[in-house]
DNA sequence: TGTTAGCACTTGGAGGTTATGAGTGCTAAA
DNA sequence: TTTAGCACTCATAACCTCCAAGTGCTAACA
C-alpha cells in the first residue's frame, strides 16, 4: 500500500511524463510538487516506488519514468475520478455527430476521424451488431444493358446492393422466378443459414431459370459477406507516424495491417470479463494481445443501442499517453454516440 | 552532344546508383564497364558530364550521382529501346486481371494493388472518363422501414445506389410521382445539366409530392456527386515510407494528402501537349509542378477504350527509381488493361 | 524515526579531435 | 589521348573530454 505522499509522487511523474516525453527527477518533482521536503527525500520514496516497480530508470543516473504497472497504477487509482472533458471538445462532439446520415456506417466512420482528431491518436470502431440478424428483404432491380441491381435488406436494418451481369436471354420472368426462390426459402432466415444453403441447394434450384448462376450467386455471396461481417472503422492510421519509432518502416507497415485486420483488433478489443463494460477499459502495453502494440495502450468503451445490439469505439495510442484526458473523452463519445444511435433508429422501430 | 563513351558512362551511373544508392566513383565505373580505360580517363569524362550537367557530385570528394537533367537524359536516351518486361511479371499481371469483375471500379482499384505490389512504389489510376455522360436511369425501391433505395445509371454504365429515409406518411404513388418527374425532365440529360436542375427547379416540383424534399434531394445529389466525380484510386501508399525521408512525419502526412486530393493529382498527371500519348510519359523531379514531390518522378500511362472514354495509370516513386523496368512495366500493364477493359465493356455494348 | 545537506559517482549527450577510406583534380610523362 | 602518380578533400566512425542532470549513500539533525 502506498503512502498519500508516494501516490502524489507517482501521480506527478505521469503526468510529466506523458506530457513532455522526459524522464523526471527529484528536484523536478519538488517544484512541481509544491510540498515542503527536499530533493532527497524525494530521492527516497522515489526508490520505494521503484522496488515496488511502479517507476523505472532509463539507465543508472536518469530521473524515472512510469513503469507499465505505474501506468496501471495511475488508471486504476489516481487519475483524476470525474474527468472533466472541456466544454469546447464537447461541443465538437455533438457538432460531428449532428448531421443527418443515411446509413449507421457513415456515423460510425465519422466516429472514428472526429475520435482520431480529438485524441491525435489513432481511433477504431465496430458498429452495432445483433447476433441473429436475418435476411428481410429481397430485391432483383434490371438496369437495363444486361445489368441487374440485387438488393438485400437485413432485420437489423442494414441495407447492401450490388450490380451484377446477366446474359442478354434472361427474361424478366426468370429474374422474378429467382425473387420468389429467394423470398420464399430465405428471407425470414438467419444470414448464416442463407449463406450456407446458397452454398448447397440454392444453386440447384436456381439453374432451372438460369443457365449460368455463378454471377448472381457470387454477387449474392459478397453482398451478403459485406452484411455479415461486422464492419470496422478505423480512423487517424497516420497518427501512428507521431509517436512510433519510425527508424523501421516495416514495423509501421506491419501496424497498419494489423489495423485492417478486422478479426485480430476485433480480439484485442473484448474487454476482458472481469470488467465492467460501462466503463472505458484501458489495456496498457503487453496486456494487449499482440507483441507489435507492446509500446502501445488501447482504450475501448462499449455502446449499447438496446435491441440494435452493442458496438465498440477505441482509441490506439501510445503507453505514454494523456490517460485522464482520452479516457473522458472516450466516455463522453460513447454517451454521444449512444444517444445518436438511439435517435438515429427509433425513426425505423415505430 | 555526348560521346558514345561518355553515354555508356552516363548510363552506367545511373544503372549503379539506382541500384544501390550510393554515389559511383571512377574505379567502380572502370569494373562495370569493362572497357580497357583506366580510371583516370573515366574520371576526366565525368568532369565533362558534370560541366554539363547531368551528374553531380554529394560534396567535394564523393562519387557522383546523377542530376535530374542526368535521369531525364537516361530516359530520352539511353535506357533500353525494347524494354523486356519478365515473363513472370507479365503472368502476374495478365493473371490480376483474369477474374470476373461486377464493375470498372473494381477493375481499377485491383490495378492499383497489383501495380504497387510489382514495382514497390505508389500506384495511382483514374478511371475511364468520357466528357458528356448523361443520365440514362433511374429508379426508387422502397425497402419498408422507411427506407428507400435511389438507384441512378448512367449511359456510361455506372450505377450508384443510394438508400435514405422517408416520413412513414408518403405511399408508394408519390414515389412514382417522384420517378416520373425525373425519368421526364432529367433522363437522357447530362449529369452536368442535371446537378444544376437538381438545385434550381427540380425542388419546387417535387415539393407537391413530398413534404420534406431534403432527404430525398440530398441523396440523389451524393449519388450524383460519385457518378460525376472521376474516380481516383490509390495503391501501395505505405512504400512511400521505404524511400522517403522519414524524419519528419508531417512530410508523410502532407503527401498522403496530396495523393487523397482527386483534382491535384490529376492535374499532375495529365501529361504536357507536346508528348506522345501512347507512351508512358515521365516527370522527374521537379518537372512534376508540385514542390512535395519534387524528389519523385511520376510515370504516366493514359489507356484508351474507344468510346468508353480514356483514363490514366500512374507509378509515383524516388526520382532515383528503376526506370527502364518500371517504364516497361506500366506500358505492360496498361496494354493488358485495355484489352480488359474493352473486353469488359463489350459484353454490355451489344 | 523521518528528514535533510552534502558528496561521490554514473550516465548520455554535445563538442572536439583524429584516423581512415573513397574519391577527386591536376600534372607530367607515355 | 591516355595514364600513373600524388596532393588534397570530405564524410564517417572512433575516441576523448566535459558538463548537466540525476542518483545513492552517509552522517547529522529535529
Amino acid at each position: 500500500m502506498l503512502t498519500d505522499r508516494q501516490k502524489l509522487i507517482l501521480q506527478a511523474i505521469v503526468l510529466a511524463y506523458t506530457e513532455t516525453g522526459h524522464a523526471v527527477g527529484s528536484k523536478k518533482l519538488v517544484e512541481m510538487l509544491s510540498i515542503s521536503v527536499s530533493s532527497a527525500t524525494i530521492r527516497n520514496e522515489m526508490a520505494v516506488l521503484e522496488d515496488f516497480g511502479l517507476i523505472q530508470k532509463e539507465h543508472t543516473s536518469s530521473g524515472r519514468i512510469p513503469s507499465l504497472a505505474g501506468y496501471r497504477y495511475y488508471v486504476d487509482h489516481l487519475k483524476h475520478r470525474d474527468i472533466l472533458i472541456g466544454q469546447n471538445d464537447l461541443s465538437m462532439i455533438r457538432q460531428s455527430l449532428n448531421g443527418s446520415y443515411a446509413k449507421v456506417d457513415e456515423i460510425i466512420a465519422n466516429s472514428t476521424n472526429m475520435l482520431s482528431k480529438l485524441t491525435s491518436y489513432t481511433a477504431l470502431a465496430i458498429k452495432p451488431e445483433i447476433s441473429d440478424v436475418r435476411l428481410s428483404g429481397f430485391r432483383l432491380v434490371p438496369l437495363g444493358n444486361h445489368q441487374v441491381l440485387a438488393i438485400l435488406v437485413t432485420d437489423s436494418g442494414e441495407v447492401e446492393s450490388q450490380q451484377f451481369a446477366i446474359g442478354k436471354d434472361v427474361s424478366g420472368d426468370q429474374l422474378e422466378a429467382i425473387v420468389r426462390i429467394v423470398n420464399d426459402q430465405l428471407v425470414g432466415q438467419p444470414l448464416s443459414i442463407v449463406l450456407q444453403r446458397l452454398l448447397t441447394d440454392i444453386p440447384i434450384q436456381i439453374t432451372q431459370y438460369l443457365k449460368t448462376p455463378d454471377g448472381f450467386l457470387q454477387t449474392f455471396g459478397q453482398a451478403l459477406d459485406r452484411a455479415t461481417s461486422d464492419q470496422f472503422f478505423v480512423g487517424g492510421r497516420l497518427n501512428l507516424l507521431d509517436f512510433s519509432s519510425i527508424d523501421d518502416p516495416t514495423t509501421i507497415k506491419d501496424l497498419y495491417h494489423l489495423l485492417s485486420n478486422k478479426t485480430d483488433m476485433h480480439d484485442m478489443m473484448i474487454p476482458s470479463q472481469m470488467e465492467d463494460s460501462t466503463k472505458v477499459s484501458v489495456k496498457i502495453g503487453d496486456e494487449i494481445a499482440n507483441d507489435l502494440l507492446k509500446n502501445y495502450s488501447l482504450l475501448t468503451a462499449t455502446y449499447d443501442v438496446g435491441n440494435h445490439g452493442r458496438g465498440m469505439i477505441a482509441i490506439l495510442g501510445p503507453t505514454r499517453m494523456s490517460y485522464s484526458r482520452t479516457i473522458g473523452l472516450l466516455g463522453a463519445f460513447k454517451q454521444e454516440l449512444t444517444n445518436k444511435l438511439i435517435n438515429y433508429y427509433q425513426f425505423y422501430d415505430e
